[in-house]
DNA sequence: AATCATAAACGATCACAAACGATCATTTCT
DNA sequence: AGAAATGATCGTTTGTGATCGTTTATGATT
């Protein structure tokens, strides 16, 4: 990757969270340490974000942060990094020019870091998703229409929208509340109205959930299991979990936070 | 391939792209690494684009790109204050619990500086004025679904949205390309397509626009002046045109830069 | 609460590879 | 044939990655 390009994706990840790591920076741009301090320090002197130790932070402060771009409210920090690992297998599924939806989340958001430099079809509810993509990456960027919900930074309509009817994917990816044996869960009802709209948009269904999402079951059923084609998550999942998983044919894909990035556990549905 | 065969294809390239290299421009033009350079030097001294180590990036890169908060390309800068003015008369028509529409543009973008203490009901195909509200106000925003499209930062579909039909204003505002006898011109048949849409879903239509608005005129029709109920527009506007406005029964007002704000000058249609 | 131990982050240096610019030979078009 | 453009070669410059020792933060112990 090229240094303009590298400054991009820098300058990308930083407006989208308060501070960026070197490590993340490294992995996002896979090069190494030394150069991404060389590039922290060179945007640092040019003025466009700020040297703090352990990697490089906005300019702007939060209080003046427009929401958008610094999406979702305070929790959420400290499984980030797991998030993100899991959240690059996922876009490592995407080629350019894939036609692909992604369900607001806070794993699923994850995924624009990555997505930085392919060119993909992107639709997507989550409001902070679309302004990341439009603003720092060549993505074509589809949404449907609706009210944004400031709690979620969705967007949300109780009517049939013909955008979303007309837009069909090869890929949907989404996170979720809790994952069990009856399925996916959700706990607020208009999110799963919304998102069983998208469902029928999509060949694979891709589930981004790190291993405590197994544990976290709410009362609203999404969907079934036997309708997940593959579910993304770290190397702390039960065997159990996993087991139910396998038996109803799910595939599975473990994200490392670092040493091997991914790893293949069950048949690929290639 | 010839010279200007060549520099049509690095343009393309580039806009493409974030960055180009120039290997990929060699593979791409079939010639050699030498003779790239040349050309990436040539256009780059022609201000076509910029150069950069390893090959060349398009002027206006992503990074700093437009997006939310700097939102619309460049020009636009003299008139802001001219702008800002027209944009809080229309504010003023608004009172809180109002549901109106704003169409995408720079002089009803800057509505959403005077929005930001109300709390309105707002439908907008701007993408950077659904953020800026959201981020900013307390406003409640809806947006139709489409793609969103980078140049004029707005959402667009081609197909019929069961949002934008259910959702019913009491007030439609939107700025012009042009306006004169037979109607509100736009350039675009594609935002035409867009706005007429939104027209039936308003009962008033406001037109935000300055006087040079009188001057320019495109090819494309939006609507006939009986169609508008008000225009808002500055101290500059000819006699004439004033005139024509008042034969159609449309409403003006005149926004004054900062002296007095607002002047009534032909009967309201409050 | 102060101190110490450990790990992470940092800056500097060096070797290597990629990119660059200049020059010259070759081709192409008039 | 002559001018312009192109391609190849070579020396130079620049960016990159690895390694080193140093500095800074963290948290554990007394």
């Amino acid at each position: 990757m090229h240094e303009s390009e590298r400054h991009r994706v820098i300058l990308a990840a930083v407006q989208a969270r308060p501070v960026a790591t070197v490590q993340e920076l490294v992995e996002l741009t896979d090069t190494s340490e030394a150069t991404i301090r060389r590039d922290i320090a060179a945007l640092h002197v040019q003025g466009r974000l700020r040297r703090v130790r352990g990697g490089a932070e906005a300019l702007t402060p939060p209080t003046q942060g427009n929401l958008v771009g610094r999406p979702f409210s305070v929790n959420e920090t400290i499984n980030i990094g797991l998030k993100r690992a899991i959240a690059k297998v996922a876009v490592d599924l995407c080629a350019d020019g894939d036609s692909i939806i992604i369900n607001g989340g806070t794993t699923t958001y994850q995924m624009v870091f990555h997505l930085v430099n392919r060119r993909c079809q992107v639709f997507t509810n989550s409001f902070p998703i679309a302004s990341h993509l439009l603003g720092h990456s060549k993505n074509s960027v589809i949404v449907p229409g609706g009210t944004i919900y400031r709690e979620q930074n969705i967007i949300l309509s109780p009517f049939e929208s013909d955008v979303t009817k007309h837009f069909y994917a090869r890929r949907m990816f989404m996170g979720a509340q809790g994952i069990g044996p009856h399925g996916l869960t959700e706990a607020d009802p208009l999110l799963i109205q919304a998102e069983q709209k998208l469902l029928n948009q999509a060949d694979e269904l891709v589930v981004l959930a790190d291993s405590s999402k197994f544990r976290q079951r709410s009362s609203l059923i999404l969907c079934k299991l036997e309708r997940i084609h593959m579910v993304i998550t770290d190397r702390n999942i039960r065997d159990e979990d996993r087991q139910m998983l396998e038996e109803r044919g799910v595939a599975i894909r473990i994200a490392g936070p670092s040493d091997n990035a991914e790893e293949e556990v069950s048949p690929s549905v290639a």
